[in-house]
DNA sequence: ATAACACATGAATATATGTTCATATGTTTA
DNA sequence: TAAACATATGAACATATATTCATGTGTTAT
């Protein structure tokens, strides 16, 4: 996943264009940070975790019943999506009960589903 | 990736909530959509280039040279755009300018941004 | 204390995916 | 028509990642 070339095989067309473009791009640290937080939600499983977490609070095992898949698998998801700050959690016993923790989630999986039922 | 496992091996401590969510989730198969549109998003690349293209209309060169990588990459990464109805074009002569094709884009993004920046 | 339970996690494996390379397609110009 | 250019694309390769399996950690109950 080499990035840098030497240079563009074709000859450039509009520089102008891309030199106007360049100074007004966000950095290239910030748009992959952007990138990354998209990636966690480009998973099925940890957008269905998401999606429950809208409507209620859950345990490890009733997130694993709610989707028919092992408790590992699930604890792995959580773990990314709490390093992601999306989720957070407090113990109660022996269970751990995780929520969602970002404002903005509910608003992004909306604009995604309007554009997805388009 | 298999995901369904005969059931869960935890004893199920909450099935009334589990019952709740279960009737209230979306389906899994609009909600595998929805990853599959995140996924897209989730590409340092592929965000560089919608965000050059909130800027301005390019051609896959002026892309290439922004980006400095090749064309093919980008070709490549354009065509995935295209497919998930994020990005139009329009051929002038040899050269093919890509454009942004969707109203949500920019909102899932600036809420993206606001979540990282926190 | 010890067994049982809920959850977390490291390693391994299988699969998905981004870039490169070679080449094909489509357009313009000589 | 042929050459040059811009773009598209199939195959190969390297890397990333989701799940499984085995096991570790933390809590409760006996």
């Amino acid at each position: 996943m080499k990035k840098n070339p030497d240079r563009c095989e074709c000859s450039i067309i509009h520089q102008e264009t891309v030199d106007h473009v360049q100074q007004n791009m966000p950095k290239k640290e910030e748009l992959f940070d952007l990138a990354e937080l998209f990636r966690v939600f480009g998973d099925t499983t940890r957008v269905r975790i998401i999606c429950a977490l809208f409507i209620s609070e859950l345990c490890v095992c009733d997130i694993a019943a709610l989707l028919s898949m092992t408790q590992s698998a699930i604890s792995h998801q959580l773990r990314i999506l709490k390093q992601s700050r999306l989720v957070k959690y407090r113990r109660e016993g022996k269970a751990v009960f995780y929520s969602l923790d970002d404002d903005h989630i509910k608003n992004i999986f909306a604009q995604g589903m309007d554009h997805i039922s388009e």
